[in-house]
This record gives C-alpha cells, sequence and structure tokens, in this order.
DNA sequence: TCCCAGGACTACT
DNA sequence: AGTAGTCCTGGG
C-alpha cells in the first residue's frame, strides 16, 4: 500500500507513523501556520494548505498538490531516518515521542525574515509579525478554498518602512530586516538559485547578511535548504547537550556543541535536534503546568 | 519589579 | 578568539 497519493486538489496520507501535522508545525521550524477548529492552515510560497486528521488518514486540502508534496518532503522515508537514529537511550525517547515530526523544505526568503525576526523572540510574537506582514503587504488570493495573503515577496518587502515594521512588532530586528532586504533586493539576489551551492558557501553567504548569526544561518540551512546535517544551537539544543550529552565533557560554547552533534550523528544531525528538541521543550511545557 | 522568550551586534580585552 | 552589555516587547 502507498504511504500517500495525490488527486486534483488534495493530498491524502495513510502512514500516519511518519506524518503528524501537530509534530511537524509546532516543533518550531515554522511560523505561518494556525490552529483552527478541526484543522491547521499553512501558508507557503504563496500556496495555502489545510490539514484534516482523521484516525486513519489525514487529508491535505490545497491550492496546490505539488507544491505540498514537496514542502512536507513527503517522498522521504521518515521510518529509515528514525531507525538509524535510535543510538541511545534518550533519540529512542525523543523519537518515540515526536514520532510523526518532518522536517519541512520551506520557501526561502520566507523563512530568512522569519528567522531574522526570530531572534530573541517568542513564537507568538514572530506569527503576529509575519501574519501582520502578509495582510498588509502581501497579495491577496482569491482561491476556490477561500481568500488569504500571501507573504510578500521581496519587490514588495523593500518598501515597507521601519515604522511599519515597528508597527507590527518586530521591534530592534526592524533595522535588520530593513538592511538585509535592501542588500537582497539592490542585488537581485535569488535566494531559490542559491540552493545549488554547497553548505560553507551558503553559511558564508548567509552570514554576511545583517541580523543572521550562527543560529539563524544554521535554521535557514536546515529549513528552507535541506541540509539535514546542520544543527542550530539554540538555549534548548545547548540545555539538552548538557543535559544528556555533555557528562565528563569540557564543551561550553556552540560552536563546539554544534560540532559534537555532527560527530555523534553524523548525517542525520538536523533530524536528531529537531526530535530532540521538540521531545525537550514539550516535556518542559508538561512539567511548568504541574 | 525584574527577567525571560528558540540571538545578533558592537565594543571591548 | 572570546566575552559582557545592549537591543524591542508582551507576559509571568
Amino acid at each position: 500500500m502507498k504511504n500517500y497519493e495525490l488527486t486534483n486538489n488534495k493530498i491524502i496520507i495513510y502512514d500516519l507513523s511518519q506524518f503528524n501535522i501537530e509534530h511537524i508545525l509546532e516543533c518550531g521550524q515554522v511560523f505561518l501556520y494556525e490552529k483552527k477548529e478541526n484543522y491547521y492552515e499553512v501558508l507557503s510560497g504563496g500556496e495555502m494548505a489545510r490539514i484534516f486528521s482523521y484516525p486513519n488518514k489525514v487529508e491535505i486540502i490545497c491550492t496546490n498538490t505539488k507544491y505540498f508534496e514537496n514542502y512536507f518532503d513527503l517522498k522521504t522515508d521518515y521510518n529509515e531516518i528514525k531507525r538509524a537514529l535510535q543510538i541511545d537511550e534518550t533519540m529512542r525517547k525523543a523519537v518515540s515521542y515526536g514520532y510523526g515530526m518532518r522536517i519541512l523544505r520551506q520557501h526561502k526568503l520566507e523563512t530568512l525574515i522569519g528567522f531574522i525576526i526570530s531572534a530573541n523572540n517568542n513564537i507568538k510574537r514572530i506569527q503576529k509579525t509575519m501574519y501582520g506582514l502578509c495582510k498588509e503587504f502581501g497579495t491577496k488570493i482569491n482561491h476556490n478554498i477561500d481568500t488569504y495573503y500571501a507573504f510578500p515577496n521581496l519587490q514588495q518587502l523593500s518598501k515597507i518602512s521601519k515604522e511599519e515594521f515597528l508597527k507590527l512588532g518586530a521591534g530592534y530586528r526592524a533595522d535588520y530586516l530593513l538592511k538585509t532586504i535592501k542588500y537582497l533586493s539592490e542585488n537581485n539576489v535569488d535566494l531559490e538559485k542559491l540552493e545549488e551551492l554547497d553548505i560553507e558557501k551558503l553559511n558564508i553567504f548567509l552570514l554576511s547578511l545583517y541580523g543572521i548569526g550562527q543560529k539563524v544561518a544554521d535554521c535557514i540551512l536546515l529549513f528552507a535548504y535541506s541540509k539535514t546535517e546542520v544543527v542550530p544551537v539554540d538555549t534548548w539544543v545547548d540545555k539538552i547537550y548538557n543535559k544528556y550529552y555533555g557528562a565528563n565533557k569540557n564543551v561550553k560554547n556552540r560552536k563546539q556543541i554544534r560540532e559534537e552533534f555532527l560527530n555523534y550523528f553524523k548525517k542525520l544531525s538536523g533530524y536528531a535536534q529537531q526530535y530532540l528538541f521538540y521531545y525537550e521543550r514539550e516535556q518542559n511545557k508538561v512539567i511548568k503546568k504541574l
């Protein structure tokens, strides 16, 4: 039996052991999504999808099935990845907990802007700013599913003033956004085309942009450029390393932690990091509630 | 009130 | 090369 199939306007997923929309969207890799009454809604690259979960299948009603087949990376077999990752007790727990998680293949510009805004920020506020950009500066799209606003393209972004970014809650990141958007737009940078570059070159380019440090660069590499061996080290991954993997090791800074994870999980480091991140953060939420 | 919430930049040593 | 101080802002 097939894991999933595409029809005209929807994708039907049968193998729920490697697709859980809550795990996918709530694991911290994406901002343009909303939890509705009985479905999740996702915006990406001018397209829109609504994901309905049922006991034995998931239906994705969307504006473009091919786009979302790629977005959700449906051709990749996660059962294989999960098997290979369960090399210690912590990973077994993390994978078991977030069994339906997948690393998305997101729109490059949206991801870049989103993670610049994410610096020292929380998800709720990042989403407020991102959706505000859509509503106020994006193209209105009338589709028979519904009407919605796409995330603004580079040209639309380049017309936004500092005051407007501030009004949307970007705070001190408004200057980062202005400078980086100005650079990309004036130099006609096509972020999609940069996919051909190798990790090192792409990393150097991203770090050269204002408002992008190593952690944000890693997020863009992993979530938009599908460089799945990359490990973004934020405060959570820092904690995770020291809690589960750092015993008797004299590793303190994040660059070293990044290398330690890469040495340990090899090509699957990015996936490992995401299962661990999601697991630890959700455990922490549970603890806080008690 | 203080201090964080999924960091980056600048200005130092 | 490595590290402290500063940067919006809403919520506990």
